[in-house]
RNA sequence: GGCGCUAUCGUCUAACGGUUAGGACGUAGCCCUCUCAAGGCUAAAAUACGGGUUCGAUCCCCGUUAGCGCUACCA
């Protein structure tokens, strides 16, 4: 075996609308595969089932690739030596290669109407036999297939299936998988309308397009040994195959829509980090060997190998998801994150004064931040005054004097000249002493006060950030909406 | 039904025949403390089952069970 200096991978989806994660996963190994290896990273579209074309699905796809940071070399809108890499632009060369197969009897046109083959089928589970074509139309006179060929007759174009074969699939993480090629059907490769199936355009695409390796969903085992037959049909050497585990639902069965967010655009939208889902989805199959968790990108390509991918299936946990998006927002300089929070604070209709201003709210939330989607409800005191106070805050931290104590804690502020948190934790505890109580009992309402709830950062640090003039005018709103 | 894949804490996983079966998320408790979704510590929590092979099996083999995938003119 020829090990290859500079190994092709692709990415081949479907244009569905959206980009699913276990796609985006997929995409991911292949990418992280390919760059520590130095090679080529092909985008591919397989777009040759009509009747689910998605408008602007490609131009969706390709913005979220870039979202997540997966970039390519060849692929639509990108160019390459190889292309086009759209398969409903590559119709003529499926074409050509049908040829070549009907003509080595590797394949024979079928003509059975869909109502046969649904007959058909529900006879053979009726006899609990597997569902497979009876090779009808194979047994057809050179003749009339002619005259029915000539008459426009529509049909389709079946591989021929090599009979009693064991054909061996040779797996980089699943080792050798046999098949006996008695179990396989005579596999459609061009359906009526004159598009080729997928079986057809992948191995040709893949073929023509130099791919080395293909790593894709373990979904497409049972159909590789098909693949591998029409390898051998063309005398083409096959590539190597690397089969992924699936991305599970909680119940375990395949990830799919229904059962949460699958759409990468949806973790987006929620306000992930690329990094941090790309790190996160590369953890669901793949470990490093040792017991870190958190990578830059450009320390998964350097780790990457798959040898270290595993074979079973990972449920999408979205805590842990939460947890790593934490980790890389914490490690984010305050600067990155404000570009970030920036849009989504205007978005929710939220004046943040100044970027300044922004700035030191985000230094103070930063380490308890676990998404920039949720930056606005979770700052939102500092940009505006608390309407309504938390009940359940109000009522454990709102006692009969508490008035009266920001009453008096408003005084002191009022006179002080450093507004630093130093200064008002000195400030705060003067007070408590002179009054003979707990700093905790003034804090607590003040907090409240302050923020209408009673989670968030140190008290002085908020004072400080909030400023007096905000400081003084809530809490003397509180003093006068609660006493 | 047939074919295939898979099987370690609830979840993601480590342990490439010898470990008190390790880590992380989550959960619970404690600590810090003015609160917390922050930080620190601790705890509960797993080798699906049955046979082999071996001095010794999470690990290798066989079977069972379970889950999943495929079984389209979808990919």
């Amino acid at each position: 075996m020829t090990e290859q200096t500079s190994p092709r991978v692709r990415f081949a989806p479907s244009p569905t609308g959206y980009l699913h994660v276990g796609g985006l996963r997929t995409a991911l190994y292949n990418y992280l595969f390919v760059r520590k290896a130095g090679g080529t990273f092909v985008l591919r579209i397989e777009d040759t089932d009509r009747t689910r074309i998605v408008e602007g699905a490609v131009d969706n796809l390709l913005k979220t690739l870039a979202w997540a940071g997966l970039n390519f070399d060849e692929g639509p809108g990108k160019g390459g030596e190889r292309g086009p890499y759209v398969q409903s632009e590559r119709l003529e060369i499926y074409r050509r290669h049908t040829d070549i197969l009907l003509s080595a009897r590797h394949a024979y046109p079928c003509f059975c109407p869909t109502k046969r083959l649904d007959a058909m089928r529900r006879q053979q589970e009726k006899m609990r036999v597997p569902p497979k074509y009876d090779r009808h139309c194979l047994r057809l006179e050179h003749s009339e297939v002619a005259r029915l060929l000539e008459a426009g007759t529509p049909h389709v174009v079946r591989m021929k299936v090599p009979e009693s074969e064991t054909i061996r699939v040779p797996d980089l993480i699943r080792g050798n998988v046999e098949f006996v090629s008695d179990r396989l059907d005579d596999q459609v490769i061009v359906k009526s309308d004159g598009y080729p199936t997928y079986h057809l355009a992948n191995v040709v695409d893949d073929h023509l397009m130099g791919i080395t390796h293909v790593i894709r969903g373990e979904e497409w085992l049972p159909s590789t040994p098909k693949h591998l037959l029409l390898y051998r049909c063309f005398g083409w050497t096959e590539p190597r195959f690397a089969h992924l585990p699936l991305l599970l639902n909680a119940d375990r069965s395949k990830l799919s829509k229904r059962q949460g967010d699958v759409a990468v655009e949806d973790y987006r939208a929620a306000g992930y980090l690329p990094e941090a889902l790309v790190n996160f989805v590369a953890l669901l199959g793949w470990n490093p060997g040792d017991e870190r968790e958190i990578f830059t990108p450009e320390e998964l390509i350097r780790e990457f190998s798959l040898e270290r991918v595993g074979k079973s299936g990972a449920i999408f946990n979205v805590e842990k998801l939460k947890w790593i998006n934490q980790q890389h927002l914490r490690n984010l300089p305050v600067g990155t994150l404000l570009g970030k929070v920036k849009p989504a604070l205007l978005a929710d209709g939220i004046d943040y004064r100044d970027d300044e201003y922004l700035a030191r709210v985000i230094s103070t939330m930063k380490d308890r931040l676990s998404s920039v989607g949720d930056f606005t409800s979770f700052t939102i005191y500092f940009f505006r005054d608390p309407g309504d106070y938390d009940e359940t805050a109000l009522r454990k931290n709102w006692g009969e004097h508490s008035g009266a104590h920001l009453k008096a804690l408003a005084g002191r502020i009022g006179a002080m000249d450093e507004f630093t948190d130093q200064a008002l934790e000195r400030t705060l505890k003067e007070l408590a002493a002179e009054l003979k109580i707990p700093p905790g009992k003034i804090i607590h309402a003040a907090r409240l006060a302050l923020s209408g709830i009673s989670i968030g950062p140190g008290l002085y640090e908020m004072m400080a950030v909030l400023g007096k003039e905000t400081v003084l005018r809530r809490l003397g709103y509180a003093v006068e909406r609660l006493g």
